[in-house]
DNA sequence: TGCATGACCTGAG
DNA sequence: GCTCAGGCCATGC
């Protein structure tokens, strides 16, 4: 049982389409957690040490910003990543932000 | 054991 | 509409 709220954000994760981005509360409010976005932050942080890939770089803050480029190999891997994926991304900005924003809901069609 | 920090969000002034 | 403060859980020293 992946109750760990650590597994639950990198299954969500995983689950997010490809050329779409999502942010820190939609995953943490999607777990029930709202508040406890930091947490979906630090569980990205720790995403290296997990044995499966977790495309970090589709995950954003609420306004489309990278702020976690930091924690990739490379600051400019993210943005490379998500271009690679054809979402523009400018000054560390997601270009659409708001086009290609994914909500976590969307995958209780999968789910049940 | 306790304080400080961190890839954030929401609410109130 | 913008800015300040609070809150959440986990990790590090």
């Amino acid at each position: 049982m992946d109750a760990d709220f650590f597994h639950q954000v990198y299954q969500v994760v995983r689950k997010v389409p490809y050329g779409r981005v999502t942010s820190y509360g939609a995953i943490a409010k999607y777990l029930g957690s709202a508040k406890s976005s930091r947490m979906v932050g630090w569980a990205l942080n720790k995403c290296s040490t997990q044995k499966e890939y977790v495309p970090a770089h589709r995950v954003l803050n609420r306004n489309g910003l990278l702020t976690g480029k930091k924690a990739f190999q490379g600051e400019k891997v993210m943005k490379e990543l998500l271009e690679s994926e054809g979402i523009s991304v400018i000054d560390d900005q997601v270009q659409d932000f708001k086009r290609l924003f994914w909500d976590p809901s969307e995958l209780d069609n999968y789910f049940e």
